[in-house]
DNA sequence: CGATAATATGACTTTTTTGTCAAGTATCCT
DNA sequence: AGGATACTTGACAAAAAAGTCATATTATCG
């Protein structure tokens, strides 16, 4: 159960974009310098935002990338579906046969209830959370960090 | 934001010693049969467990595994994190620091939160589910199976 | 005691996920 | 037009996770 790097790399990038003025392309060379990533990597994460439909980009000189919709209007939920999935439990079961062509214990199993409970209350999570929350946040946190200094939090 | 092969399977071996009444051994023979896995995965997940202090083994002929604790007091969580675990915000922010030595969102993270948000929420939730809610949930499903056929859900 | 049936362990192989590269296409600017 | 700057794409390389193997150790039973 856990975040995987294109998941918490593709998000950052998708920040970077939401944090210029509406509808200002960004560069794949400026979110790569910002963000401490390849140019490549970086590249490889926008297109992945992009087939989503989250994206779009401008080719050319003074070409570049931009959010589809407001960041109000992105959903952690898309974001993460898009660049990793949260598996449904459907999945799950489809993954996980072992060695079998089907899972052993399809028929009845006690598992599966639990994990779809799990990630249907997770999907309610990231779909409530919207990007611009995010970096409500990160507003916040400068903010306190201007008062007192080099405190962390979890 | 995804179950893992070792969490998914590793669970699953743990459920087959939880079903048997307590103290019984169970071998990895077994275990590997009734799960369609090969008996040297069940051994690895099993040595997992073990390392955690969720079971503990008998060698041996006539030797096995088995709970040491009963499935009403084992957790979830407990079960997840000896298997994978669910990574702290904190693990977070040490993992993905792209080339950089440090994240570069280090002291200003709008994203961490909600990381911190949503793995606390997870933990709650697997947390409060004990083992023995799987197994009733399965006892539960046969139950209907054997009135109605073919249902699966979700 | 010796054969057998178990667990124990670390090294190894395979597969998946991450991340990079190189060659191509579009656009702008002079 | 031609050069520079950006996105596009699919193939490749590296790293991590999943899964296997060979060998060692322990206990029972005849």
């Amino acid at each position: 159960m856990k975040i995987t790097a294109q998941e918490e790399y593709g998000l950052r990038c998708l920040l970077q974009l939401a944090r210029v003025p509406k509808g200002q392309l960004v560069s794949v060379r400026e979110i790569a310098e910002k963000e401490g990533l390849s140019a490549a990597y970086v590249e490889k994460l926008l297109r992945l935002l992009s087939r989503a439909g989250l994206v779009h980009s401008v080719r050319g000189v003074k070409g570049g990338y931009t959010l589809n919709r407001p960041a109000s209007q992105l959903t952690l939920g898309e974001t993460i579906q898009a660049l990793g999935r949260l598996e449904t439990t459907d999945h799950i079961c489809r993954s996980f046969t072992g060695n079998e062509v089907a899972c052993v214990h399809f028929t009845n199993c006690g598992i599966r209830s639990v994990w779809s409970g799990l990630t249907a209350y997770i999907q309610g999570f990231l779909n409530k959370t919207t990007l611009d929350t995010l970096l409500d946040n990160e507003y916040e946190v400068s903010e306190r960090l201007g008062k007192r200094l080099g405190v962390i939090g979890n």
